[in-house]
DNA sequence: CCACCTGTTATAACATAAATATAACAGGTG
DNA sequence: CACCTGTTATATTTATGTTATAACAGGTGG
């Protein structure tokens, strides 16, 4: 998958890898069990750091989306399925969004489309 | 309105300031044209420096939340009213909690339902 | 005019985090 | 044994967040 870099945003480079891969998991560009480039491979294509690579794997480790084998090295392994931790998780970061999206006058009706529109491009490119 | 930050978080001070004043506006504890404390009486009263508050009121007046009056110091002032504008700027940050949610085995409905329910909270605080 | 309150700006110092660089280690593969 | 994994360690540079002290422009009320 083509990870790109904004090397002039102010989102660390860590931070903007996780997401990537994160958006590639759930627009299956990256499907369950693929086999993620290698930190020092991954490090060389973007022109960055290996620890910098090797931090955003780590993190998407512990959130649960990748799995290291020592032989394979990372994979996409998406292994959590308990409802109510998850939608903790996405609860905090919703409220502040949608306060901001209430503040700058969007309806509920304008949010519930926005949230079905997006859903739908990530299930269409099954 | 009452701000409590915590000092242990890996958020910056002055993001969560930002935050929680936007969530203040959303649930009309903060209602438009509201005085805010000036940047040294806020600055007290959390027990933080005055220009960490300075940041927090400079980057929420880009934003279009708050204006600056000379005589009466900082106050809510929302005037976004450029839906098109709104709708992309919350996309963005939009797309990565859907695709975490996705990835996470939430479905659509799941996330339709917590935006009805966080959208039916901040509007019934009126 | 004068003290007192606003936000704003400037400058410096310090702490923390991000990113890079170099190196080494344990373990699996061919 | 050479070569690839991830992982760990250490040091350095850079950027950002936070604090500190000070001053300035402008408005308010004595």
């Amino acid at each position: 998958m083509l990870i790109e870099i904004d090397f002039s945003s102010d989102e660390a480079i860590y931070q903007q890898l996780c997401n990537q891969i994160i958006l590639g998991i759930a627009t299956s560009r990256l499907s369950d069990g693929e086999v993620l480039p290698s930190v020092r491979q991954m490090a060389d294509e973007i022109g960055i750091n290996m620890h910098t690579v090797n931090k955003a794997y780590t993190i998407l480790r512990q959130e649960g989306f990748v799995k290291v084998d020592r032989r394979r090295g990372a994979f996409i392994s998406v292994t959590e399925r308990n409802r109510e931790r998850a939608l903790n998780i996405v609860e905090k970061d919703m409220r502040i969004i949608l306060a901001q999206a209430r503040c700058r006058g969007l309806t509920k009706q304008d949010m519930l489309m926005l949230v079905d529109r997006i859903y739908d491009e990530y299930d269409g490119e099954n």
